[in-house]
DNA sequence: AGCCCGGTGTTCAAATTTGAACACCGGGCT
DNA sequence: AGCCCGGTGTTCAAATTTGAACACCGGGCT
């Protein structure tokens, strides 16, 4: 269980010191970020409000507190969907995408710093290919664990 | 950057799989779940309060929280320390001790079948050495990373 | 003995998360 | 057209987390 122990412990580390970096460097908090960050990535700097929960594995009732955060702060606006009036998309503002921008070099060097360079290439390859291989299995088979 | 995307992804799902199965069965969240192995397993299963926190990367207000809760549901108990009156120690209750032993099979078997079936011994062996070298960093140099 | 720095665990308010309930709409069926 | 199932995003109360402030004590120094 050495691989259990060791992956709790990173993940609880890397996700509170990359929370604190972002807070102190850009005011927002690792989750906020990720929002950005999806949000500056998806065609037109949109996206359903669902999807974009479903991709940061967030449930929707706290993805509407973030964006409503967001919205005031102006980082994010929201807008309604023409062809289906319940769907609303979140779209990235001026100001959103200039913050992502300056926020990013930190965050990509702090990540780099604490994961990257402390593995070799062939550890990042398998780690890689390992814990994706577990997403895709946790994916696949959501209802089947909670069954088993 | 694919290694990085896979680990919070894991991460994410992993954490939110395993508090879901814990909370249905044995109705306690993943970290009181942890607080209640550490304490089992440290001697005379008791630990002091500052040296629980530190074990779980956790705040120091939020394990205060937790114990509190926990004592509540008798699963734990605070005793203080006579040789150090600011000292407390948290020991396990044998409730406590009897519903891990009750959760563990269970929450074993689903971190197995999660993430120990998906990859190889090698993997394994990689992700280890690896995540556990990162933690030893990050461990190393907390106020470094603060600074740079 | 007296002072002071650093450590201990708790308290508090504010922020966030969680999950159930809700109002509302789309689309398939008759 | 009318019904109904399932999906959309929000609201709400309760639980939890966060971080600063706090009260208190230990131990080294004089």
């Amino acid at each position: 269980m050495r691989a259990w122990l060791a992956f709790i412990s990173a993940s609880a580390l890397l996700n509170r010191c990359l929370d604190q970096q972002l807070k102190e460097d850009a005011g927002i908090s690792h989750l906020q970020y990720e929002i950005l960050v999806r949000l500056g990535a998806a065609p037109g700097r949109e996206m359903r409000m669902t999807a974009l929960a479903d991709a940061l594995y967030n449930s929707k009732s706290g993805l509407t507190y973030q964006v409503t955060q967001m919205e005031k702060a102006g980082l994010v606006r929201r807008r309604s969907c023409p062809s289906d009036v319940r769907a609303v998309y979140a779209c990235l503002t001026e100001a959103g995408q200039a913050l992502v921008e300056r926020a990013a070099p930190g965050h990509v060097a702090l990540v780099r710093e604490l994961l990257i360079d402390a593995l070799s290439l062939e550890q990042l390859n398998t780690l890689a290919d390992g814990l994706g291989k577990v997403v895709r299995r946790m994916l696949g088979q959501e209802t089947a664990a909670a069954g088993g």
